[in-house]
DNA sequence: CTGTGATCATGACGGGGCGTCACGAACGTC
DNA sequence: GACGTTCGTGACGCCCCGTCATGATCACAG
């Protein structure tokens, strides 16, 4: 144990203080908490004691990080959208037509949430529906990302114009639609369920009006 | 006030008795109140007590007609689904060809949802997102006669065989979307919705994966 | 090293909505 | 008109929520 002159701590500590540390294991012990708690009894039998209990901390403590069971859902999803980005601008990037990119974001989708739900193990009682995660910044984020491909694509393709808010709606619907109905097949497969989605929005957007 | 002879009561009455007469005129108002309830104050600071408080019944009372919020809100949604299936059964009649009755299903619906917005009045706080609405025995009546109407002239018009879970429940994302888009734009274009919509389905539907 | 102010975890507390239940009144029936 | 049944009633206990006064811990200056 007893190191020669272990110098003992650089006057200059790159670390944050142990205050901060300890926020950010908090914040993410909550949010880890909830997604296990979420998982296990459903949200809406999931109450924020049953969330902070599993942490350890105290009742009081979880307002310190977020107001409700509701924000703390919305930070999931956050959670989630912030590591989704990454993988959809690099489909975007990789992108050389308009094809492949639907197809590359759509199946990104679709083997992203096979992934999530594999870990988050829900065992929602049947029918239980999870709300919509509201529009949290890194969703909005998302979402504008869709749109600014639609946009960005369908420019250098000089496709006519269509309408920018709509279709990019319909897009995520039906993906998120056919992704929830994937997930509930045995064997889950993204390959042939993007390909519905992917055809079904390729063939129709030729046949949209024009603005 | 005393006439002649007015003659009480025919022994064998058509009408059922005053029992059951307040049963079901409580169970509508309970209805009612919550409808106005929900578009006041929203689903989710809407209370129970708010609603049972609206019909000057007792809070008891509630809890002999419905099991809680989300059932009554539940029968909400049954009860416009058991509204909307006249018109959509209508339109799968009236309808010749596999567009004329994507086209007159799809405008029916948009027609329904925009004259219910505007009894609802639903104030919404911004961002609040109703729960989907579980699938109530008329709500997975509508979606399987959505499903029928698809396959029954999908057969007609000897289409290629397609999945028919994917399928309606694709078509029936877009259109509630591009319905919950279209609410928010004024004037409300149910004809424009309706013709993007139904351009995208009929569009994608011959590029599907056959079976 | 020590004193000081700021930050944050803690858990007890009041508030309020929920669902139940024992009671009584109104109804149907004979 | 009497009896059994069916509800309406509102008070009650339960649970969860969000707050807050308190004390412990940390950052920092002297």
């Amino acid at each position: 144990m007893s190191n020669i002159a272990y110098f003992p701590k650089p006057h200059v500590d790159q670390r944050p203080g142990k205050r901060e540390r300890t926020k950010t294991a908090n914040r993410q012990a909550i949010l880890d908490a909830a997604r296990a708690v979420f998982g296990e009894l459903g949200y809406d039998a999931a109450t924020v004691r049953d969330i902070i209990r599993r942490t350890g901390l105290a009742s009081g403590t979880f307002y310190n990080y977020y107001k409700s069971k509701e924000e703390v859902f919305d930070a999931l999803a956050d959670d989630g959208a912030r590591r989704f980005r990454p993988l959809l601008r690099a489909e975007s990037e990789k992108a050389t037509d308009f094809e492949s990119f639907v197809r590359g974001a759509i199946l990104a989708y679709f083997n992203f949430v096979a992934t999530e739900q594999e870990s988050w193990r829900l065992n929602r009682p049947p029918g239980e529906q999870l709300p919509h995660a509201r529009p949290s910044p890194e969703l909005t984020a998302v979402f504008d990302e869709v749109r600014e491909g639609f946009a960005r694509v369908l420019e250098r393709a000089h496709a006519p114009a269509v309408d920018l808010d709509y279709l990019p709606s319909a897009c995520i619907a039906v993906a998120r639609e056919i992704g929830d109905k994937m997930l509930e097949r045995r064997p889950i497969d993204t390959e042939g369920a993007a390909d519905f989605a992917v055809k079904l929005i390729l063939g129709g957007l030729p046949a949209l009006p024009r603005l």
